[in-house]
DNA sequence: ATTCGCCGTGTTTTT
DNA sequence: CACGGCGAAT
């Protein structure tokens, strides 16, 4: 089972010596310090390449990563070294082995924490007290169950006002993953919320109760009950038993409960691996932690740590610039980035009158680069906030430039897909309060409090739902009311279960339509939306499968479930700079980089959070290869207008400091200012075109 | 006692 | 578009 040492260290040859210590690194606790570009994902993969070649069982290793995206593309690279090592190894390893080593890959536990967690605790979560078939709630569905909870305890009417549904549920959850008493927690990042300290205390409890009676785990349960797993002597032994090594990268966004497990996991950290940069770490919202790398090497003593400090992604131009922004950075782990791709074009900072004329010098930039060349998806457009792309996606569609968009609300996530997927969701989980509420609300004449009681119905009669069958429906629900039942009962039969689940959506399809179409006014673009959750769902065998994933894993760019043809087709990407972490492309297109959207006004109370904008913002920078462009519309937009009068100007982000701005050079997009001023008359396109489009794209 | 519907307000990033 | 509040309709 070995390989020829020869074998690999011919693989290994092509990894500088530093890449090279950290793939064949031993058993001891291992940290990885790689700055952006420098190979992270090549190291990793031979790492994990090389632990197979020596002989660990594939399926005894674990590997976290950040997305689904991030594993599939590691495990696709740990698969190709693995084939060339069989190449390198010649004929004595023979063909068995080839078989075994191209399904090796795949046999390796990768995905982020909370879908390893889930399919630990439905294995294993009969330790925990957890019954199998629980469903899992997403931020929306958990803030809908603490607004239910909230009306039950009659919250919403003291006498000052209780902070919302969301609010509480960013308090909530900021609790349990920093692990902090709740006062502190209000103390340091709610402090308007303090007065309600033992209102929400109340609540909080209330919650955790419902969620345990309905059997619904939310995000931060995942991570929770896996955390509480490792603390109990022998479930935790049952699951570290599973693994001799644990992988994880972009460790400088896990939290402490992340820490936690990965402490349960490897005791003594062995076998145990961390890849990630502080200087990248912008999950702080989500209660990550920088800590946890920063703390590492104490935290597991007799640590290995390894800088990777050549990067091979950007032209020292390019380089150069974003190492002047990030030097800027108020607490750090000095990395001296160096890059041997000296020749390239300098980066460029572009000031346009407006974002139209972005769009446009957008446009006809990338246009420009595929002409040269580049394919549009060796091209991205990044942004702050996901809206910050909607006039440039209207444009797009408007020229017929095909793009995929990242980030940003996403297709499960409309109210009309969450619906329709709700009847599912009851059916395999009836004990599921949250999916039951929103659907029976759904049905005219019933509302908030109707809903509740037959949710109690349902729950004393064993779940059954032909218990439905003998309830009075109000008079507007008389017709809707029994073909209702009649669904959910087909639903629950046990050939439904594992029947075609395309078949199934198309029932509740034709059940949900007329009740959509009298909800919104653009019933059809939505009822195309089910019709693609029909096809989507067709290619899954399993209900409780296609459940889990859609709620964890879901669809991440809303032109993935478009049309499969589209695989080999050219598009442009756009990403919210958050999606592009992890990534790379030839040319990138750093766009609305003016002081309020980089940094974010939202993100500007406190010095932590002004520092994690600029690590957003060279996160951004450091995703380009040959080309980077920083666009700033400088007329400042306010809610679709024009902010007070019509010459206030907005300025380049601060991060743009003095320094950094001279490695750019500065231009005006112009793009307008020629020959251009007569083309927009001649092209009748105005600013009402592009309005109605924006328009379009909600209704 | 409930449900329905209209209107004003706000809008980051994501597992 | 989503949410919450408030008054009208059932």
């Amino acid at each position: 089972m070995v390989d020829t040492p020869d074998a690999l260290d011919a693989v290994l040859e092509r990894l500088n010596p530093e890449q090279r210590r950290a793939a064949v690194h031993g058993d001891g606790p291992l940290l990885i310090i790689a700055g952006a570009g420098t190979g992270k994902t090549t190291t990793l993969a031979h790492r994990v390449a090389c632990l197979i070649a020596r002989g660990v069982a594939p399926e005894r290793i674990l590997l976290l990563t950040f997305t689904r995206r991030a594993s599939a593309e590691m495990l696709r690279r740990v698969d190709g070294i693995l084939r060339e090592l069989e190449h390198h190894a010649g004929n004595e390893a023979g063909t068995t082995a080839v078989a075994t080593r191209s399904a090796a890959a795949r046999k390796v536990w990768g995905g982020t924490f909370h879908a390893i967690a889930t399919r630990l605790l439905r294995r294993h979560g009969k330790l925990a007290g957890l019954p199998p078939e629980f469903t899992i709630l997403d931020r929306s569905d958990s803030e809908d169950l603490m607004h239910v909870i909230r009306e039950e305890l009659e919250l919403s009417k003291s006498e000052s006002r209780f902070p919302l549904k969301g609010t509480c549920m960013s308090i909530y959850s900021r609790t349990v993953n920093t692990q902090w008493p709740l006062r502190k927690v209000l103390k340091e990042s709610f402090p308007w919320c303090e007065e309600h300290e033992d209102k929400l205390k109340q609540l909080f409890s209330a919650y955790v109760d419902r969620k345990d009676a309905h059997a619904v785990m939310d995000y931060d349960d995942l991570l929770l009950f896996w955390q509480a797993l490792m603390r109990h002597e022998e479930a935790a032994a049952q699951v570290r038993k599973k693994f001799d090594c644990v992988l994880v990268d972009e460790y400088q966004d896990t939290n402490v409960v992340q820490a936690n497990i990965l402490k349960g996991m490897c005791p003594d950290g062995q076998g145990l691996t961390v890849v990630g940069d502080d200087a990248q770490s912008i999950y702080s919202f989500r209660a990550a932690t920088v800590r946890n790398i920063l703390d590492f090497p104490e935290q597991h003593p007799g640590t290995s740590v390894v800088k990777l400090e050549q990067n091979y992604r950007s032209t020292e131009p390019i380089l150069e610039a974003t190492n002047r922004v990030i030097a800027a950075a108020k607490e750090r782990h000095e990395k001296d980035l160096w890059s041997e791709r000296s020749q390239g074009e300098p980066p460029r900072l572009v000031f346009c009158e407006d974002e139209e004329e972005q769009t446009d010098f957008l446009i006809d930039r990338i246009l420009a680069h595929r002409e040269d060349g580049l394919s549009l998806t060796r091209q991205a457009v990044l942004f702050r906030a996901s809206h910050h792309s909607i006039a440039l996606e209207v444009e797009l569609s408007r020229r017929n430039i095909p793009f995929h968009k990242f980030g940003g609300l996403k297709f499960v996530e409309t109210a009309h897909v969450k619906d329709t997927l709700a009847f599912l969701r009851l059916a395999e989980n009836p004990r599921d309060i949250v999916s039951g509420h929103r659907m029976l609300v759904l049905i005219p004449g019933i509302g908030q409090r109707r809903a509740r009681q037959l949710m109690e119905t349902l729950a004393e009669k064993r779940f059954d739902f032909r218990a439905w069958k003998e309830v009075n429906p109000p008079k507007a629900a008389k017709t809707d009311w029994p073909l209702f039942v009649a669904l959910m009962i087909g639903l629950t039969q046990p050939e439904s279960r594992r029947g075609n689940l395309g078949d199934q959506i198309g029932r509740v399809r034709r059940f949900y339509a007329p009740l959509l179409e009298r909800k919104y006014d653009n019933a059809r673009s939505r009822l195309k939306d089910l019709e693609q959750l029909e096809i989507v769902a067709g290619r899954f065998k399993d209900r409780s499968q296609f459940i889990t994933e859609m709620s964890l894993d879901p669809p991440s760019s809303t032109q993935d479930l478009a049309e499969d043809p589209h695989l080999d087709e050219d598009y442009l990407i756009l990403s919210t700079i958050h999606s592009a972490k992890g990534l790379e492309w030839d040319t990138v297109y750093v766009i609305h980089a003016a002081d309020g959207n980089i940094p974010s006004d939202m993100s500007t109370d406190s010095p932590e959070q002004i520092e994690e904008e600029r690590r957003l913002f060279y996160v951004a920078l450091t995703r380009a290869k040959d080309w980077l462009y920083v666009t700033v519309p400088q007329r400042y937009y306010f809610h679709g207008r024009y902010r007070g009068d019509a010459h206030s100007y907005a300025q380049p982000t601060r991060f743009l400091t003095k320094d950094a701005t001279a490695c750019f050079e500065q231009t005006t997009a112009g793009v307008r200012s020629e020959e251009d001023e007569g083309d927009d008359a001649a092209t009748g396109l105005d600013s009402s075109d592009i309005r109605q489009g924006i328009k379009d794209i909600w209704s």
